[in-house]
DNA sequence: CCACTTCCGGACCGCTTAGTATAGAAACTT
DNA sequence: AAGTTTCTATACTAAGCGGTCCGGAAGTGG
């Protein structure tokens, strides 16, 4: 459409994507204009606010890109074309690949992205936790989906897995970030998983 | 020692009980000094210099006390009179139940408390860090005991056990601060434990 | 070429940050 | 009384914060 004027000198997806490892590194709030600018090529005040609106829009927007991209690795748990029970392990197990890679920073950006907050920055806290409800929601529909499927049967216990699933999960970013490797997080998945096999309907 | 001149007017322990609640729901980092002067009375900058000597040394102090009264939901893990496995079990319980108390903040100031840190405040992260390793260590001993007593036998899926705990610990921090309940998380450990169960060698 | 649109560099805003310096008064011990 | 320490209160530093504004440059469409 408005196709006029001058055009931006810097490519605003790579500005993007600089900010999206900044903010993943070092969280929302200690995450000053200053360096953004400065990962983006040194770009003014004035071409940053112009391109992005503020720093809260750009998180919102790296947020967004981190769901399309990095966290794709969760897609599995609401693909119902899957197996509940394989969609839990393949998201936990790219999770834990994902997050270890050293390529980009350790660890998630919706877990750890804005932990520690000042009162004024709470709608960013809540934009993330908005985020790992959702993941809750698909761990328990999942669930749900066995128990249709008669693959579980319907008990006490079996209302437990949505959080023991979820909560292993969240605790990963903590063991990333602290350094541990992808094998020893797929290992841990690996037992944490018969915890499924000993529930399973007997064949 | 030196007990002369005039005795200070606030309660240093109290004091640092304020801003142990303040790190603890805040993060180091977002917490300023006008808030931290606030809540302990609104003492005067030169007053909580003398006292504490700066913001760090203020919250590794806070540290300290956390590990010396809240943290002490883990001394479990480090009681050698215990079976390895009550050990575990005592530590994951209690943590749950301590982490997602309301009378105070909830999560784990030890996991969350310098979670979005700027470089120059890593000597901050690696405080924590220290303490997490220290948990780490703590289930690797506890399991290690528990196969040198015959409880479990020496697999590789045995190997896996300390990672598996120590991730859902920590994630329970992310838990309890979204909001979930001490039963909720009580009822998934006890779903995992039969981890360790299934393990156990055969009476 | 011109009118128009957009972007850029840089100055600038008011505010907060952690931390220091100053003063004199007050409260304690010896 | 002498000496020591902390008190209150205020002023201050130097730097950084997120964000705004303007003049001019650079590009585009007619």
């Amino acid at each position: 459409m408005a196709r006029t004027g001058r055009p931006r000198e810097f490519d605003r997806d790579k500005a993007l994507d600089a900010a999206l490892t900044l903010f993943w590194t070092q969280g929302y709030e200690p995450t000053s204009l200053n360096q953004l600018k400065a990962c983006m090529g040194n770009i003014s005040p004035a071409s940053f606010y112009a391109a992005f609106g503020s720093k809260e829009a750009l998180f919102r927007e790296v947020v967004q890109r981190y769901v399309e991209t990095y966290g794709q690795v969760m897609a599995p748990l609401w693909d119902e074309t899957l197996e509940p029970r394989d969609a839990i392990e393949q998201t936990l197990r790219r999770s834990a690949r994902m997050q270890t890679t050293r390529s980009h920073p350790t660890g998630c950006l919706i877990v750890l992205g804005a932990s520690n907050c000042s009162p004024e920055n709470e709608p960013v806290q809540t934009l993330l936790a908005a985020q790992r409800e959702r993941s809750r929601k698909g761990f328990q529909d999942c669930v749900a989906r066995a128990v249709a499927d008669g693959e579980l049967t319907d008990t006490p216990v079996t209302k437990t897995l949505p959080t023991l699933f979820v909560t292993f999960l969240h605790g990963m970013a903590c063991e990333a970030r602290d350094g541990n490797r992808a094998k020893k997080l797929d290992e841990a998945i690996t037992t944490l998983m018969q915890v499924w096999n000993s529930l399973t309907v007997s064949p």
